[in-house]
DNA sequence: AACGTTTGCTAAACACCGTTTAGTACAAGA
DNA sequence: TCTTGTACTAAACGGTGTTTAGCAAACGTT
């Protein structure tokens, strides 16, 4: 009898319907109009059941969170593979850097979820779920170490160059210039998204400067 | 009769305590246990009576921003001062860094309430508050601007360097390191608090370099 | 076919929240 | 003393996340 099945498919069924309406609150309305009440009238069901698929609101967000990490990892791989294979792993690293800040730009409520939330709340714990997300995150920053390090092999990069170490504070750079964007940080500096693109540039400049440069620091 | 000058006094105080009050919940609290009511509590008044001297909780939260903005300004210079006369400036911009990091890491809940919080909501009318707290933003960033300058005319730094940009991205790359370890992004690579901080030191290295190197990319 | 039992769901409640309104007690000025 | 204005608040409104008790329908078993 295949009814447990199509029992076990429908509530399956529910339950990405809920992550969907999420998603979807998230992107219209942003993080204030989020709540599980809202969710509950899009699919129209009472909130209480929202809790027999999820065991709490934080829980529910972190689902959209790896939902946006897939994108996210998908925009950075797409932008990637648009740069072509003929040009050099450099270019390469610079696409991704492009991807990364055009997928917060316009995704700015997924941004602020996958990157402002999680926030020191936690730290011990709950590090099931957040590994989690993070195996998705690494996806991506694997792909950025890998094309790192052929940009090394190529000649571009310095030889000895910590690729590892590298990806973080390439990461690290653009994360900053985009959420001081976002936060309205920069209004003095490149308030239209045309200057801020070019100080995004700029700035993958500096990094491929740093990397290209031998290691004799002070 | 000074009585209306002392009633102006008073008024004043209950303006500060409730500051006071909103400060100390956001650093015992942190952003969850921030509420009026708790607020209300805390200075013994009704939620009511808040209202008479903050239009919102928005507009109490700027106020604590302030706050937030002056105690970093004043971190920041404290640590440029702790470097010394005698050191170079080059050095001198490194200790902004390192004292922009220190307010970060202790005192994570205004970092968060400074950076996060603004974030996209307005973009026009409430113009003039922001601008405020940009104001006092911009004293601690136009001493980072100074420094980087008398490095360039020390020969530090390349003479031609656009210290302004220089300044932006700098702190960009900081920002982005500490919002990245404090939301736990950075486990897998920099766990711990020490070893965020080499993390740090070889970032500043590594805009120390940029810097430095004559501009001729790509 | 009838009878427990389990499943999927919800109404209602609880304890919060930000904010507004109507009103009270009291001090100041006339 | 009477009026006016000031400082404050109780109570309400509509929202939130979450829990609990219970209901109706489907299920497995006899």
């Amino acid at each position: 009898m295949g009814t447990i099945e199509r029992r076990e498919r429908e509530k399956e069924h529910l339950r990405e319907k809920i992550v969907e309406a999420a998603r979807d609150i998230l992107s219209e309305r942003g993080l204030e109009g989020f709540s599980m009440r809202e969710i509950a009238r899009r699919i129209e069901y009472s909130p209480a059941t929202i809790y027999l698929y999820f065991q709490s609101k934080e829980d529910l967000v972190r689902a959209v969170v790896r939902e946006g990490m897939r994108r996210l990892s998908d925009v950075i791989r797409i932008e990637m593979e648009a740069a072509g294979e003929h040009v050099s792993s450099a270019e390469r690293y610079r696409a991704s850097g492009r991807g990364y800040v055009r997928f917060a730009l316009e995704n700015t409520a997924y941004f602020h979820v996958i990157f402002d939330l999680p926030g020191e709340a936690q730290m011990e714990g709950d590090c099931s779920a957040l590994m989690e997300g993070e195996a998705l995150d690494q996806a991506a920053f694997e792909r950025v170490v890998g094309v790192l390090g052929q940009a090394c092999r190529e000649g571009t990069y310095r030889k000895d160059l910590d690729v590892e170490q590298a990806a973080v504070i390439g990461w690290a750079t653009l994360h900053g210039l985009v959420s001081l964007f976002l936060s309205g940080h920069l209004q003095d500096f490149a308030p239209t998204r045309e200057q801020f693109e070019v100080l995004v540039e700029r700035s993958l400049d500096m990094i491929g400067l740093a990397w290209r440069t031998p290691i004799e620091t002070r």
